[in-house]
This record gives C-alpha cells, sequence and structure tokens, in this order.
DNA sequence: AAAAAGCTCAACCGCTTTCTA
DNA sequence: TTAGAAAGCGGTTGAGCTTTT
C-alpha cells in the first residue's frame, strides 16, 4: 500500500529556519491554535513540511520553553527518569517543565551517557573532580556568552523569550483491560492527595486517565493485551509497580523543587494546584 | 595562526500509534 | 473492521561552533 509522504516535497524548504519563517509561524499558531499540522503551512504562506512546522513550534518556538542551562537537579531527574523509563524522550521531558523531548534526547546523548560511562569505569568517583567541575562550568559560562545564532535572531524579531515553569500536560493514553483501571486510578487518586487540594482525576471511557492535568507514569496499553503486564519489558503493573512509587517519588520531589524556586512563573493552572 | 578533532543541537527521516470515516 | 490520514516519537545526520594540537 505505502504510506503517502506528509507533504509533497517538491519547492519545499529545508534546513534551519529563518527569522521570517519563526515569525509567520508564531503568528499563525497564535491566531489559528496549534494543530492541523499538514494543512498549516499552506495556510499560513509558509514552504515547509507540516512535520518541520509542528518541530520547530514544539522544539523552539512555543513560549514556554526553558532554554540550556540544564541544572543539576534536572539532570539528576533525566538520569533517575531515563533508568526507569530508557528511551522514552517524551515521557521524560513531560516531567520536565519547559524541556522538549530533543532537548533532553541530545543532552542525553551528548552529556550524560558519557558521564554515566565515566562513573560506571569508576564506580568510586561519584563526584566529579573539581578541576572537571570547574571546567564544565568554564564551558558553560562561556556558552551562555555566546548565544545561537537562532536565538539571536528570535529576539532581533522583537519576541521575549520568557521562562516559564508549568505542569506537563496531559498525554492522552491508550485503551487497556478494564481490570487495569482500578489500579490506575489508585495510582492517579495517590497523585492528587499528595500533589494538593483540589485535585480530581478521572478516566474515561476509553481509557483515558487526566489526572488535573498531569499525565500518569502508565505503559504503552495495548488493546487486548491482559495477559502478562510486562510490556515493553520494563514497566509493570500487574503487580506491586515498584517503577510506579519510584516515579510517584521522584516526581514528587521535582515538584517540592519547583515549589522552592520562588522565582519561577507559575502558570495559573499550576497556581491553582499549589494554593 | 591554522588544521584537526570533538562537541552541540536543530532538523530530518522513517516508523508507530492514534484517529476517523 | 478496515484503510487512509494525521500526529507523535526516537534515531540519526550534519552544519556550525569550540577546543586542542
Amino acid at each position: 500500500m505505502g504510506r503517502a509522504p506528509c507533504c509533497s516535497k517538491v519547492g519545499l524548504h529545508k534546513g534551519p529556519w529563518t527569522a521570517i519563517e519563526d515569525k509567520i509561524l508564531t503568528n499563525y499558531i497564535q491566531t489559528h491554535g496549534e494543530g492541523h499540522w499538514r494543512s498549516l503551512p499552506k495556510n499560513a504562506g509558509l514552504l515547509r513540511c507540516g512535520k518541520s512546522c509542528r518541530l520547530r513550534w514544539m522544539n523552539y518556538l512555543r513560549p514556554d520553553i526553558k532554554r540550556g542551562n540544564i541544572g543539576t537537579d534536572e539532570e539528576d531527574l533525566i538520569i533517575r527518569l531515563h533508568s526507569l523509563l530508557g528511551n522514552r524522550w517524551s515521557l521524560i521531558a513531560g516531567r520536565l517543565p519547559g524541556r522538549t523531548d530533543n532537548e533532553i534526547k541530545n543532552y542525553w546523548n551528548s552529556h550524560l551517557s558519557k558521564k554515566l560511562k565515566r562513573l560506571q569505569s569508576d564506580p568510586n568517583g561519584f563526584s566529579k573532580p573539581a578541576s572537571l567541575e570547574a571546567q564544565e562550568l568554564h564551558k558553560r559560562k562561556k556558552k551562555k556568552k555566546n548565544q545561537k545564532t537562532t536565538t539571536k535572531e528570535s529576539k532581533e524579531i522583537g519576541e521575549t523569550i520568557k521562562i516559564k515553569v508549568h505542569l506537563p500536560k496531559p498525554i492522552r493514553l491508550a485503551s487497556f483491560p478494564n481490570s487495569w483501571k482500578s489500579r490506575l486510578m489508585e495510582i492517579s487518586n495517590g497523585f492528587g492527595d499528595k500533589i494538593g487540594n483540589g485535585s480530581s482525576s478521572h478516566a474515561d471511557g476509553k481509557g483515558k486517565i487526566i489526572l488535573d492535568g498531569l499525565d500518569l507514569p502508565c505503559p504503552d496499553f495495548r488493546d487486548g493485551d491482559d495477559h502478562d503486564l510486562g510490556l515493553d519489558g520494563d514497566f509493570q503493573l500487574g503487580k506491586p509497580p515498584e517503577e510506579v512509587e519510584m516515579l510517584e517519588k521522584l516526581y514528587e520531589e521535582y515538584l517540592e523543587l519547583l515549589k522552592a524556586q520562588e522565582q519561577v512563573q507559575l502558570d495559573s493552572f499550576a497556581e491553582s494546584l499549589w494554593a
């Protein structure tokens, strides 16, 4: 049968986005909202593939994106989440407000995988040598100074990049057997109790779980998959799920961390949760 | 100062999953 | 139930930048 390409590739721009293209895309999405990526380029007057537009928006233009300077807390969280979830970058990114899956994936591949290798080869050296630490700090400072051209471009066109922290948006989950729903509800209610007042959760008929805008650390449920709950082999829900408990703990810690950051701007949703 | 090597990260590609008629 | 469309995801690439030699 063959799958039709996402767009006709004839005459479409590829490669780095220009400031003008960014502006057009941003304006269009601010007016019409996200979605309908396939028709977006045509409607917005962009000579880009819909996929490319989506990627550009998700990974770069979205106003709530935090860029660069991944802190040690975030780094620690990424490592721990990766040990639980593997290369599920979007799930990991969902736990790191303002971070994109692409950014985390890149950060993992360029920094953390090497760092972990180093630590593994030197199991006693859990703390980096001071010289190495200082070197990295120096690098970061230097890098901060020399902001990427694209960032400059954004500034040139009058955009201000606000650092805004928000809770992850809900992720739609696939259908799952009824027998699992009660367990998932327990977990989701657990989250609600921990997070604060007014939290609520529900599962709709299609097996979607929404917990006050939080997605649950659930595996990929598949229809009729009512046998072994091994799923991808790294996540189990049938028995007392240690991984889920660990994720709950991690997430709780991270929320505490966010709360502690007085300077962060909370969106209204998060504020209502923590009020 | 120049060349080589290494690093970073935006963007692309192809595949899977989900939605819808 | 099925097929096609749309969206999403993770792996990979390569240009541009930085560091080292």
